[in-house]
DNA sequence: CAATATGGTTATCATGCATAACTATATACG
DNA sequence: CGTATATAGTTATGCATGATAACCATATTG
């Protein structure tokens, strides 16, 4: 375990650090059913924010499972594909990935074909983007898995109701303008 | 370079595997200015959220930067706080973690000082989680921290914005019950 | 008592994201 | 022109996260 050097065989107890905790411990004061209190995280976005994601990013899994895409991967090809001749970088600050992490991720799509990289004549240090005919092919395929995973996960929610939430979500993205590929 | 494996020093040119590139591409048919065309991914909820969630994290960590704590010891210190002797396994299922990792998390958190195992009489393989009389002390700054937080990420929402963005996440994250402490 | 289940731990691996350093080109400036 | 500097892409590397499997100690069941 690299994270927590100096852990080794848990020698519990009372683990010397802690100092008193307190009082009178031992039956829990939680609420005595199963409930648990989740107190003011209820009430932080973040939290709910990270358990939503993680929720639709398992959903997406899921659905793109057959084609063996994942988000990145959808998002870039999304990108490449609206936006041809875009260089690595633009992509990359575009879905606020970093250059460096970046290289890997275009060149999987390379190899299997979905995206070409073409050296530019006017700037031969820099490649545009483009889908190859069969990554053109291939994404109405991805945008109707696409369609279909949202409709699975905005199930409950009203239209006007979703547009807020993108509207919201904009706006607090929108602030704190995420990493860039720098 | 773990992740892919065969790649070397970059052949690029035309990268065998991709065939025809169709057309006539060379001079990008985006936007000529600098603004990138989203595409679906504009309706995406996924995408969406990620980015929101990632900006919203990155403001944690500035905020919480003075204190070295981070979004899951946050989470883990509030539940209990709010839960006295709820047990590792316990904590971990509620913040959809597994036992695994949970045990590096707390062994953190306990050798700051700020959380104490204490072995339950009745069972004598679990440990019931108690703040320390120091982590008692700590909470109300960083409650006061997550809400300063709080209050930068929902500026500019309404109150009743932020409300329905709640109870939106709500039930998105509750209908894909994420992974659990397996 | 034997078989089985459970809480916690360890080891290990794959992924994601960050930094620094390098190459090859391109641009700016004396 | 030629040197300094900036930039696109690449590589190597480290750390945090999340998942899995195996294990130990203890409980529970029959």
């Amino acid at each position: 375990m690299p994270k927590t050097p100096t852990r080794k065989a848990a020698g519990l107890k009372k683990s010397g650090s802690a100092k008193k905790t307190t009082a009178a411990q031992h039956k829990a004061s939680h609420a005595p059913n199963g409930e648990i209190d989740y107190g003011p995280l209820a009430q932080r976005i973040g939290y709910h924010l990270r358990r939503a994601q993680v929720a639709v990013f398992a959903d997406f899994y899921a659905c793109f499972d057959p084609v063996t895409i994942r988000p990145v991967q959808y998002s870039i090809l999304t990108i490449i594909e609206h936006n041809p001749g875009l260089l690595q970088t633009q992509v990359a600050t575009a879905l606020g990935i970093k250059k460096a992490n970046f290289v890997g991720l275009i060149s999987d799509l390379e190899q299997r074909g979905l995206v070409t990289r073409i050296q530019q004549e006017t700037d031969r240090r820099s490649y545009g983007l483009y889908l190859s005919a069969q990554g053109q092919d291939f994404m109405p395929q991805l945008h109707d898995l696409a369609l279909h995973h949202e409709q699975r996960v905005v199930r409950g929610l009203s239209k006007s109701t979703c547009q807020d939430l993108f509207a919201s979500l904009q706006m607090i993205a929108r602030r704190h303008p995420a990493s860039a590929s720098s």
